[in-house]
DNA sequence: CGGATTTGTTTATTGGTTGAATTATTTGGC
DNA sequence: GCCAAATAATTCAACCAATAAACAAATCCG
């Protein structure tokens, strides 16, 4: 219950515009004061909240002393593989990046070993940065484009050309990291957290990512749904022509063959459609009102969006009653690894006791 | 927390397939066995477990008393309009169905006030045959084919041809109604909490119920995933052909008609992989493992199922690593109104806390 | 018939929240 | 310039609920 509470004050903070105060936490949540100031007195004591001494002043009384989530305390680690380029930043619990490192290269002559080799030593520098600057990182998230499975093994990472690669063993033979828990999770869904944090209104959506592949993170209620198996989002091969071209995956007429990244720039009014016809099932399918493109769509989204809506407009069958929102992802290539350094701050966040616990 | 643990207990019985004693309760929750016993007390007081006599022996040691689901305690009232049937039941706590009235005629012709009295008289017969028997109803659930807002408006029905009616209060116009809690859900959703009941195995999964219009309820991990506005499982109006026959909700190619109804008996082979396909999107999207064919698609299972399969097969991504189970539904016509009952049961069964203050 | 064994209850203790009273610090009026 | 009003935060006694451990009850086994 304790437990419970302390992560309610803190998601009251940092969910709050301004800093609020003890007292204003307290109606926030229907706790009462006495109860917020003795919670609120662990956070501060363990770290995760900060006093600000020049509070938002306002009438008479008493002024109070303003809140927020602290600068200097834990931090995650957020990693991202991908065919062309190895990045690691360290993300503070306000949600700042810290830290960044990237570096392009082509991935696919390393193999497995080789490229997390290299990115457990770029991480390993991030790490050292930031703990410098008095961060101390709670743990690791690593994006992937592939298939992952609930214990971190990536089944199979097509455009890598990796299969049951265990990434979290080999990053944990660096040194300085072979303390910290890492997780791991596709691509796609962690960019679609990265834009959670980004967006301000509506927390249930559809992220699509338009890479070599496709992939989609779904995000309802503000949780990301990773399906059973981990393995949701792949919109990339539903079918928009059943009998269209062929596709690497053995089937015909996958979205992929129409929206994947070169057909975009060859066929945009094509691409468009099909995307358009992709979207309207999972409208249908799901009633998200929204849906956010990223990846390499975002720079192309002016162009796409007329012909997205019009199949939306015309095959989702509630478009009459409540209007689907299109928009482009904010955040760009770093989508990805921020939304993996988030999933790390999420944790923090979502379970402050056990963070107290460990920070004694 | 007393709440919490209430329904932990309740749950606990609820799912254990004998009777579970005090003692085995601790065992499974984690709790004490006095926390525990201090729970049961409260719960049988309040008419919701009841202690078995013969309970079942073991070794050695004082016998243990049995606990089960009460039959006498609070059930819900499930109600169903459909183009050509209304229908009403009583479901109690442990399940069972403990009244059932079907009255068959075609409601276009009453419209919707019509028929929402004449539902009204069934449920109100069935209110005060189940409360002969000891029950005590705890509220009432309405399927309908329909488009249904969060607060309860119907906003269209178009094979009733209803637009905008406000079933709850029409329904509580009937003074045995009047003082019930009364939701309204789609047809399709209820359909497949109904189903969730009778499974016994993976409670995430798609049911597809084939009816004149195709709808779906998603099941993710027992519960129902409604969409923002209520609007999910909108599954007949997934694009099969882009350019394929007119829809009379104005697009092309919708999965209603290649496998609605009439198409079903005319066109089989058709309506299968017209299945497949939109079946195979849903996979994709979400890795739902399970899939649940209902409605008219029952009867039909044996021979629609190599169709759809070879479509998951072909066009699922991951239909090499985890198979899709797909399987007939067991409750027939009867799982909306059921599903509808089991949605107060649910309420009950998930705030007992609240059922107490309110029974004294 | 007596010890072993398991169930269920009783009792004292602890952790955590509540509510009322108390202290602290400002604004505003006379 | 001082006092009252207002608001923020803390302190303290009371209470609620879960825990642990001891205890009572009911059965089996030798």
């Amino acid at each position: 219950m304790r437990a419970h509470n302390l992560a309610l004050v803190l998601h009251t903070v940092a969910n709050s515009a301004d800093r609020p105060s003890r007292a204003a936490i307290a109606a926030a949540t229907g706790l009462t004061r006495a109860t917020v100031s003795a919670l609120v007195d662990d956070l501060v004591a363990g770290g995760l909240l900060t006093e600000l001494d020049p509070p938002p002043r306002t009438g008479a009384g008493r002024p109070a002393v303003g809140l927020a989530l602290t600068s200097a305390g834990p931090a995650g680690l957020g990693l991202e593989i991908n065919v062309d380029y190895l990045a690691a930043c360290v993300v503070d619990l306000t949600g700042a990046v810290r830290q960044r490192f990237v570096e392009h290269a082509d991935q696919r002559p390393a193999g497995a070993e080789g490229s997390l080799a290299a990115l457990g030593a770029l991480a390993a520098r991030a790490r050292l940065a930031a703990e410098a600057d008095g961060l101390i990182i709670a743990g690791a998230a690593l994006a992937v484009p592939g298939l992952v499975t609930a214990d971190g093994l990536i089944r199979v990472a097509p455009n890598l050309g990796w299969q049951d690669v265990d990434a979290p063993a080999l990053l944990r033979e660096v040194p300085e990291l072979a303390d910290l828990p890492i997780t791991v999770d596709n691509e796609a869904n962690l960019a679609a957290l990265g834009e959670l944090r980004v967006t301000g209104g509506d927390p249930t959506y559809l992220y699509v990512s338009g890479e070599i592949g496709i992939g989609a993170g779904l995000i309802l209620d503000g949780d990301l749904y990773r399906g059973v198996r981990g393995w949701s989002g792949e919109i990339g091969h539903l079918t928009v022509f059943p009998d269209g071209r062929p596709c690497r995956c053995g089937a015909h007429g996958c979205l992929e063959q129409y929206a994947g990244q070169e057909s975009l720039a060859t066929d945009e009014p094509l691409a468009a459609q099909a995307l358009g016809i992709a979207l309207s099932a999972v409208v249908n399918l799901l009633d998200v009102p929204a849906i956010v493109l990223g990846g390499a769509y975002a720079p192309f989204f002016p162009r796409l969006r007329p012909g997205i809506e019009a199949e939306l407009h015309r095959r989702v069958l509630t478009a009459g009653l409540a209007p689907v929102t299109l928009r482009p992802a904010t955040l760009g290539a770093d989508a990805a690894m921020r939304g993996a350094a988030d999933t790390v701050i999420r944790s923090v966040r979502d379970d402050p006791a056990a963070w107290l616990r460990r920070a004694g």
